[in-house]
Order: C-alpha cells, then sequence, then structure tokens
DNA sequence: CTGAAAGCGCTTACAG
DNA sequence: CTGAAAGCGCTTACAG
C-alpha cells in the first residue's frame, strides 16, 4: 500500500466515469447492474475509500459537530452528555470534534474560532461560559445548541427539571421525617445572573419544599460552594467538606442535606467519616447528577440527571437542523428532559432517640 | 453576515492575488509592507477566516489526531488521558477527534475507518482493545501510537512503568507492618494473553515484594474481576465489593487490600463501609489510578498514573511523527512514564492489639 | 517582491 | 443510464 487510491482510479479499473462511481458509493441515481458490479469490484481491488474531506470541501458541510465542554474533569456529568452526543451523531454519519475550556471565557471562544475555521456543522455548548461566544457562534448561521444553562435566548436549547428533581430530593427527606436538612449548592453568588438558571432551580425547589410543610428556612443550613467550576483545586470537593464540618460541629446540626451535585456530595461524606457518624443512621445524604453516587459509601441517594439522553437531544436537534429536517425558524427550540430522584443508601428515617449533638 | 469570505475575496479587497493573502496569512515569503498593511485590512474588513477543510484537502493534511478511547466512563483514567492529548495538541494547531469504543472490537474498527475517511493525521489508541485493529491503523502508513497497552510490537508506545509503582504500593504497607495483604487485580485471566502487560506487571510486582520480605503468597488472598471493561454494569466495581465481602468473612482476613485500580478500591470501600469497619483503623487499602482516590471517604492512598502527561506524551510523539522531526524510523518508539505512590489517608500501621476476625 | 495557474478529490447539474 | 466539466477554497511551484 503506497497511495490512496483515488475516485479517478476506481473509474479507470472499473472502466466507467467518476461520476458513476460516486452514484453507486452514495446509491442514488440510475446505475445498470453492471456497472454497479464493476465498480464493485474496482473498489475492492483498489481499497478504495472516500476522502470525506474532498468531500467537505465540496460540499460545504463536513459531517462534523464541535462540541465545547465546559470541562470533562473532575464532573462526569460532561462526559456523559459527550457521549450521548458522540453516540448519536455516530449512527447519523456524523463525528464529533470537542474541546474541553475548563470553564475559561477565553479558551471558550478560541474553541469556537476553531470550529467555525474547521467549518463544523453545527456548534454544541455543554455547558456555555459566556454568553458572547455563544451569540459569536451564531454569527456563523449554523446551529447553535445550549446544554443546560440557557445564556442566550434565541440559541436552541437542552434544558432539565431541575426544579421538579430537587423537588422530589427534598420531598423524599422531609417524608423520613427530616424537619432540620441542609442546602449545600454550587457558586450561585459568583455566577453572572444569565447563568444561575440551574442553581436557582434547585434553590427554589428547596425553600418551596419546606414552606410546603410549614417547615422555617434557616438561612444557617444554606451555603454555597465559592467557585464555579474552578476545578483544577477541586475547590467545590473542599468547600463542600468544609462546611459539613461546621454543620456537624454547631448548636443543632441538621439530620439530612441535600447537596446539589455528586463531587460536593462526595466531600460532604469525607466529612462525616471523619467525624465518625453513620450514613444514614446519624445523618441522611442525597446528592445530584448520579456521576459519583454509585462509587460513594454507602450507595448515594440521588437525583439523576438523563445525561445520555441529553447529550443525544443536543446532537439530535443539531443534525435534523443541520439537515433542514426542521425549519431554522425564528423561534428556539427549547427541549425538555427530566431528572429523577434514584433512592439508595444514603438516606434513611430520621433518628428519634438521641440527637445528633448529644 | 451572509456568506463566509474567501481568500479570492480578500485579494479583490485588497487588490492583490490570492498567493499574496497566503503570504501574509501564514508569514512565510516575502511580502512587501504595504501589501502586508492592505491584506490585514481586508482580513478585517471582509471577517475573512481560513477554510481549514480546504487547507487539509490541499495540502493533504488535517492537523487532526484520531484519537480512540477505550471508554472515558466510568473511568476517568481515559478522560484525563485524553485531556492531556487534546491540550497539547491545541497548542501545536491540531484538533483531535475522539471516539469512545466501550471496549467492543468492532467499534475500534469502525473508528479506524472514520479516522481514515477523514484523513486524520495520526492514530492514537487509549488503549488498544484488538490487535487487528492497530495493524489496520499501521496499514495506513500514518504515525499509531499505543497507549499503556503494547498489543502490537512494531507501533509505537507510550507505556507506563507499572512494576515500580506497585512496588511502592507493596512495600508501603509492609513498612506499615502489614503482613496479611489481599491483591485485587482486574481480568487478567480474560484478557488475551497479548494484553496482559498492565495487570501481570501489577501482580508480579506484588508478589515479588512478598517474597523479598519473607512473606507467603496465599492464593487466597488473590482475586481478579472477572470482565475486563464491560464497563455498562459497572461489573468490577460489584465484583470488588463481593471479593472483599468473602475477605472480610474468612477466617484469617487481610489487615490491608492492595487493589489495582480506584474503580475497584471504591467497591472494596463500599464493602468495608457496610462492615461497620474503619478505614485504616481496621484495615488499610491502597488504590491505583488516582482517579476517584480523592472522592472517596477517607481519602485514598494510591499509586498515581501521570494521566496528563502520558496523554501529552502520545500527542507529542504523533505531531513530531507527522511532522517530520523525528524519522519514521523501522522502531518503534516506546516512551515511560512513572507511577508514583500518593500516601493519603487509608493506609496506616498495622493494628496489633486485636485481630480483625475477634 | 508578486501573480497566473494547476491541482488536491470529490459532487453535481447538465447534456446526451 | 452515463460522462465531461465545473468548482468547492486553498497552497505552491514556477516564472517573472
Amino acid at each position: 500500500l503506497k497511495r490512496r487510491a483515488t475516485m479517478k482510479e476506481v473509474a479507470q479499473v472499473a472502466g466507467v466515469s467518476t461520476a458513476t462511481v460516486a452514484r453507486v458509493l452514495h446509491n442514488n441515481g440510475y446505475v445498470s447492474e453492471e456497472a454497479v458490479q464493476r465498480v464493485r469490484d474496482a473498489i475492492g481491488k483498489t481499497e478504495y475509500n472516500l476522502n470525506v474531506v474532498a468531500r467537505s470541501l465540496r460540499q460545504q458541510r463536513t459531517y462534523t459537530l464541535g462540541h465545547i465542554l465546559q470541562s470533562m474533569a473532575p464532573n462526569p456529568f460532561f462526559v456523559e452528555v459527550a457521549l450521548g452526543a458522540e453516540e448519536y451523531a455516530r449512527q447519523k454519519g456524523y463525528s464529533v470534534l470537542s474541546y474541553n475550556v475548563q470553564g475559561s471565557k477565553d479558551t471558550e471562544r478560541a474553541a469556537v474560532e476553531t470550529f467555525i475555521n474547521r467549518r463544523v456543522d453545527a456548534i454544541l455548548f455543554t455547558t456555555p461560559v459566556d454568553a458572547a461566544n455563544v451569540e459569536f457562534a451564531l454569527n456563523s448561521r449554523i446551529p447553535v445548541i445550549q446544554v443546560e444553562r440557557p445564556l442566550v435566548p434565541r440559541a436552541h436549547q437542552i434544558l432539565v427539571d431541575n426544579y421538579t428533581g430537587a423537588t422530589e430530593a427534598v420531598e423524599h427527606l422531609i417524608g423520613l421525617g427530616h424537619r432540620r436538612i441542609a442546602f449545600i449548592g454550587q457558586g450561585a453568588q459568583t455566577l453572572p445572573s444569565t447563568a444561575r438558571y440551574v442553581e436557582v432551580e434547585r434553590l427554589s425547589a428547596y425553600k418551596d419544599a419546606l414552606t410546603r410543610h410549614e417547615l422555617p428556612i434557616d438561612p444557617g443550613l444554606i451555603a454555597y460552594t465559592q467557585h464555579y467550576y474552578k476545578l483544577e483545586d477541586r475547590s467545590s470537593l473542599g468547600e463542600s467538606y468544609r462546611f459539613t464540618c461546621q454543620l456537624l460541629q454547631s448548636a443543632n446540626p441538621p439530620t439530612a442535606i441535600f447537596v446539589t451535585n455528586d463531587i460536593m456530595a462526595a466531600g460532604v461524606l469525607q466529612s462525616i467519616y471523619e467525624a465518625n457518624l453513620r450514613v444514614p443512621d446519624d445523618i441522611s445524604i442525597v446528592g445530584f447528577d448520579d456521576t459519583y453516587a454509585q462509587f460513594l459509601a454507602p450507595l448515594l441517594t440521588t437525583v439523576r440527571l438523563p445525561m445520555h439522553e441529553i447529550g443525544a437531544s443536543a446532537a439530535r436537534l443539531a443534525i435534523e437542523l443541520i439537515e433542514g429536517q426542521q425549519e431554522e425558524a425564528a423561534e428556539p427550540q427549547k427541549i425538555m428532559t427530566h431528572a429523577e430522584l434514584i433512592v439508595r443508601k444514603s438516606t434513611g428515617p430520621v433518628r428519634t432517640d438521641v440527637g445528633l449533638g448529644s
């Protein structure tokens, strides 16, 4: 094998034109049975395979999706979404070029530029960091999909029903008899207001559930980690750990904690482990995402996000838009997906015999 | 913005030829100061950006690496290697197309075919599943790099010094006074013999360390999970869990366990948690990889693999080979990287007061 | 220092 | 049912 065969060579071997080769390759257009056979043989003989680069240039389509990921590590949420998108895209003949931006606006900008230079057919943001970059992507007149965090109203959106998911979590705890339930969220104050969608929904669900059951909302039981995905130092893990240490040492500690992602839940469990307390005997924990949940001890009760489905939906919408099955209408699409409580082993009835503090 | 500007348009606006535009774009070749200025202006005015697809077709190079990943979930090892490769490649002007094959030979084959059709400049396997697919990739006469698992001797290799890493782990435990140390490995028996590299090295290190200290090798203390990355059901987690349950209930349980990856270590910790034992007070645990280690309770002592460096090395070698800085010699390159024990909180001195069984 | 022109490997009207 | 030919947007000898 020295050089790769081209269509022209296949045509020569088969004694037909390249147009005919193209016709049998994509089987469209009329071709005589005999010609098909000759071309097939020639393809086999020459070990021909299509040059997708040439096809892309000619068709002005690359069959490639550009996927901008906030950061695949340490949060497996992004990995699972990426996997869902990749699998769906593959099955439709598309490849996906991904770009991890580590939560940086500038890197995200560079990602969009790279994708534009490479003429991807659509850009997916999971999740967008900066609205300006989404706008910039929109300028290219290719489909732009925002996953989970709708920073720009006029771009398409794959959303998650955080409110219902979080409600199930808190209701579950209340149903178990818990009345002092702490809430640990992620970085809402430090986010620009347009980006708070996810965080605000989860906190609202928590407050509404307490209120519905006539339980007080105690500000001392609510905390947010400072950093929104300053991932390098795994700070949100450390912060949820520290806040839990504080809670456990307080005069009137909670009997349950609702943590809005599994990573932070890991930090909570570490604190509890060090305090030599048992879960759920001494305190119940509910996480969110269902990423690390199955790897923790005890197995974490958590609100599962349909990560695969989210990724697949993003890819599906993008491809439908590319292929014109959907009108690129004035209205952006909003696709809602649903979170679901998975009860495992980190939640149990509140202890009535003794208080945690005693 | 209706259509994207081409070089021809830029040339027209600047009043020069496309050759000149290309020269200033890549700044090579002589161009008068004045022409440079006019072209720069024209590029700004037309919002021109290079069409990488066209450049790829012309240059017969795509500035794209194809990265075949065994599976990014649930093992973050692959994610970190991918990140390392992506970052290095980016910095050199390359993009990376990744393809998760979920441990399937057929999917891996499809990945190679996709990459060949898309004319990637090199193919990375992290880690290769089937030697035949590596051979197939090799047929294309592009650089082929195998990460961690050298299935095909004549393809390039990024290796890990598993033996030394595992030795440090076991020596650490022995130094702490442990004499009954269990070993939990992954799927070695079920792997084809050419693929056993990693597993065999780790087991040998374990045995050699025991022997060196005149400790007996007890087959009852050694177990392998059945499945090699049958990931969907997270079975290796479940199997390490079950084996640990057995160990703990045995007549003469170990005082320490060396588990050859952090995922399985998570299963071990779950079993210990359920048995209401404390780590490291009752039993010490050492993992491998440093993936989940920081998320577990207690923080896991583990052998850290330089995952980023592994990915970056793979990308660097590939690019050097592509750009001809290295001769594509008869001899495949073998780059060795080093694992390192990270002592955290899951290991401690053996208990001398009471036996675990008592 | 600069431009005209060929050509990378396809696809796709168009003509027959 | 089939082929000749144009053209996607670049890069790169080559000639001047």
